[in-house]
DNA sequence: ACCTGCATGTTACTTGCGGTAACGTCAGTC
DNA sequence: GACTGACGTTACCGCAAGTAACATGCAGGT
């Protein structure tokens, strides 16, 4: 049976593959997103040319443990956006289950934000293809929510896909501030941004003293 | 005048430290970020071991670079900030510096934000020495401004510096990504986003079909 | 004049990483 | 038994960061 001899040695590279990425995943969780090559593939019991016949450069390597992580990120937002709960409820919600994340695994959320994207030969430097692929995914997957659900009138795609990259990149850089400093718990960081959202930056009154921002 | 005498070399040095600043600044927006020591060094006409008297390593000369250029960048964001205008006047012409400027010249951004920050020997990966210290600084001037100039109520400090983040953020977000796609003019990104500052977003009626975001 | 101190500059090296070439080895197939 | 092809290795290349160790030119004291 060539047919199944054929699925098992897929099966079988495929397996290999993931225990390749967890490999690769433990020795990111511990050095962080510069990692060499060689410590990951020392970690998987294994040596260099074998990570790259799998992967073919580190940038392989990374949008492959990239992709799971992100992939696992995006199915716990989609399904926070998703509950059956009022407009407030699910936006803080969803807000809370990105910065759980990131606060239980920063070693991960740096590696995600910050890959480290120096690879030699990496001439053609569009601005665009950078600042971590998870953000934009997150923003086109946020935009769709938004343009799916809400009635913004004309210009309503242009508008949503603005809105969510916006308040992505709101929620990624309040969160990367917030977990270096932790300057509040982060019910609190949720409730704030939710009402930066809900417009009470712009209901606030003026200082006494001076005209208002 | 052994005094004069230092005093002309301080002032030697510190001339020649601007003019090494200056090539390093060619060279990277050539090159982009991974503009190496060396390529930085042959186009200031020297070697590389002055490079690092002067700047010690790498990330010094990175740091010595960004702040010229964060420092410019925030003094146009605060004239924006401060001019004589209503709120919302204020707040899109702040979103349009902002961007101009990195319309303007897409490679000092880049390198500003994503400053490929894989100095071996970095180890200490404190997740929030990260992310641009263009961002933190970014964020901590809106939030001082913000909490100047706003009433805010009890919290308003913490409220502030959240918000001031969160904007900074967004900012960033929808424009890396506007920079990337260009799906609109600067101005109807401009318009957009102060749109959502606005509370558009939750101003919005729910589509038809469903229940809203 | 001469030595000292010091900044400026160089060449030549080490170290470490990404990536590759060339060579083994052990399944199953004709 | 020779052939294919995945899995694995050692040993290498190229390149960039960073560092000695050595040269040179110019004050200023003796």
């Amino acid at each position: 049976m060539e047919t199944t001899q054929r699925a098992d040695q897929q099966r079988s590279a495929d397996r290999r593959r993931r225990e390749l990425l967890e490999a690769a995943d433990r020795v990111v969780l511990r050095d962080g997103p510069q990692a060499s090559m060689n410590a990951i593939a020392a970690e998987a019991g294994i040596t260099k040319p074998i990570l790259y016949r799998h992967f073919g450069d580190k940038g392989g390597l990374y949008a492959a443990l990239a992709k799971r992580h992100t992939d696992a990120l995006l199915d716990s937002l989609r399904a926070a956006l998703d509950a059956p709960a009022d407009r407030r409820e699910r936006v803080e919600s969803t807000l809370d289950t990105y910065l759980a994340a990131i606060e239980a695994r920063p070693q991960v959320y740096r590696f995600l934000m910050h890959p480290a994207e120096g690879s030699p030969g990496d001439q053609g430097f569009d601005v665009g293809k950078h600042s971590a692929p998870l953000l934009r995914r997150m923003g086109e997957e946020l935009a769709q929510v938004i343009e799916e659900r809400l009635d913004l009138g004309p210009d309503s795609q242009r508008l949503a896909r603005v809105w969510g990259h916006g308040i992505v990149g709101m929620m990624h850089a309040a969160g990367d501030w917030w977990l270096g400093e932790r300057p509040c718990s982060r019910a609190e960081l949720v409730r704030s941004l939710a009402d930066l959202l809900w417009g009470r930056l712009t209901a606030a009154g003026d200082r006494v003293g001076g005209p208002g921002f």
